[in-house]
DNA sequence: CGCCCCTTTGACGTGAGTCAAGGGGGGTGG
DNA sequence: CCACCCCCCTTGACTCACGTCAAAGGGGCG
């Protein structure tokens, strides 16, 4: 297995590398991580999470594989000293606390209302001791998320402010499909979205304001992002999607 | 899934699958995949590289496995307006060129002259087609790797210049057993820190020199560098070391 | 209608980047 | 064995992007 990343499919979650197109891909193995959890889905129980409202906890004991229905998650850490690093937001169609040990690495908060498929670990774990397929779809949803952020790292290392959202903005558009037609809902408010690029919410807001008034975007309201020149856009992001 | 992350060494570990819920942590497996690809060792080849000499570059098709038997390599990517990330250094004993597709994410270039041990991808793919434990063990690295880089991911989005480089040289010494003895030998030099924590090799500069003004550390030669507040340095970093 | 929370903008501060000028160590050649 | 040179590291002076602090908008909901 060449722990194939999947470079293609925009919508049901996974995709890492949304815009690099080409490579032949094919973690074979067929279906991805998301659909094979039919399997268990006898054991899952839907659950629902307010705005804000907490699903686990870093340092929590792992037992729950979540996918997201409706509504967006933040996959965060805090310091002590009050600083906050959001990793990753897991939108709908995406799984959240597969990888890990016995316990959390992130806490998982609810950006918006969330709807959750909750399945229990244990089944989990034990499909996958029982299933080479479904264990190979593991490691295609790990290989992913390594992909990931690893380009996380790259923007977080080597950008700046606008690039940085550029990048977000246009990672964000290829997940759920708003490259078509430009038309983006952000469901995370600015701070989230400083967490996640390394920034503060006014420097987030400068750069808006900047791409706004280059006509790369416009922005109608807080939450919904119109992609005016998508080029201009993925040029900034040095033409590597985020998620 | 378990996934266990931790690299920490004592790997004594017992269970029959990463994948069994609840195992203390500690790379489970009894062995880890450096140890697993012996089962190739017929297919190996041994070859040297010097200082600066590439290994492979980002694109290229990716046929290897490499095992660094002495030296390091650093990974990296490049854009096109000179910017350099380096995403890793594999040290000696670290495996690399095992995550990704058809092609190479990344460019890897010898910090130091390096001795490889290089298994063909082709072998490896089918070894662990063949062989459940050895996927585990793949399955196992791909997971550090992530945490890893997450870790990387959280230093870059929040710390300054003196907490990054105080991560680095814990996480360093954490890999290499100079946590021990404080005595830690740095194979890169300062703009291959400085490309891996987003920074510039001024700053770097400035960093070292701080550190060493506020008696973190010594530096008897530009390679060479003691840890003598061991606790300072990890309660700098923020507790959690890079790698 | 009005409150509250989030966003936006402005003014100013600062940590890191940039530019430039020395050092110093190790390898090479004489 | 010494001396020179080259490359890298270090330091200083100045700049600038982003952070900080403060205050003024909205927009949604009670």
């Amino acid at each position: 297995m060449s722990l194939n990343i999947s470079r293609k499919e925009p919508s049901p979650g996974v995709a890492a590398y949304p815009l690099s197109d080409g490579v032949p891909a094919g973690i074979g193995e067929g279906e991805n991580l998301q659909h094979r959890l039919g399997a268990l889905r006898e054991f899952a129980r839907t659950q629902h999470f307010a705005r804000n409202e907490a699903v686990f906890q870093e340092g929590d004991r792992a037992q729950a594989i979540c996918h997201v229905v409706s509504g967006a998650i933040r996959l965060c850490r805090h310091t002590e000293d009050g600083r906050r690093h959001i990793a990753e937001f897991a939108l709908g169609g995406d799984l959240f606390g597969v990888v890990g040990g016995a316990t959390q690495v992130f806490t998982a908060e609810a950006v918006s209302d969330v709807v959750l498929r909750v399945y229990p670990r244990v089944q989990f774990d034990r499909l996958s001791e029982r299933e080479p397929g479904f264990r190979a779809s593991v490691l295609s949803h790990l290989s992913s998320n390594l992909m990931s952020t690893q380009m996380h790292t790259f923007v977080l290392g080597c950008q700046s402010a606008k690039e940085r959202l550029a990048s977000f903005l246009v990672g964000l558009a290829a997940r759920t499909g708003a490259l078509e037609n430009g038309r983006l809902e952000l469901s995370m408010g600015r701070q989230d979205i400083a967490d996640h690029l390394g920034l503060t919410i006014e420097t987030i807001c400068r750069a808006v304001t900047a791409l706004k008034n280059a006509g790369l975007i416009a922005v109608p309201t807080t939450h919904r992002i119109e992609l005016r020149k998508v080029d201009a856009l993925i040029g900034l992001s040095g033409g590597r999607a985020i998620h």
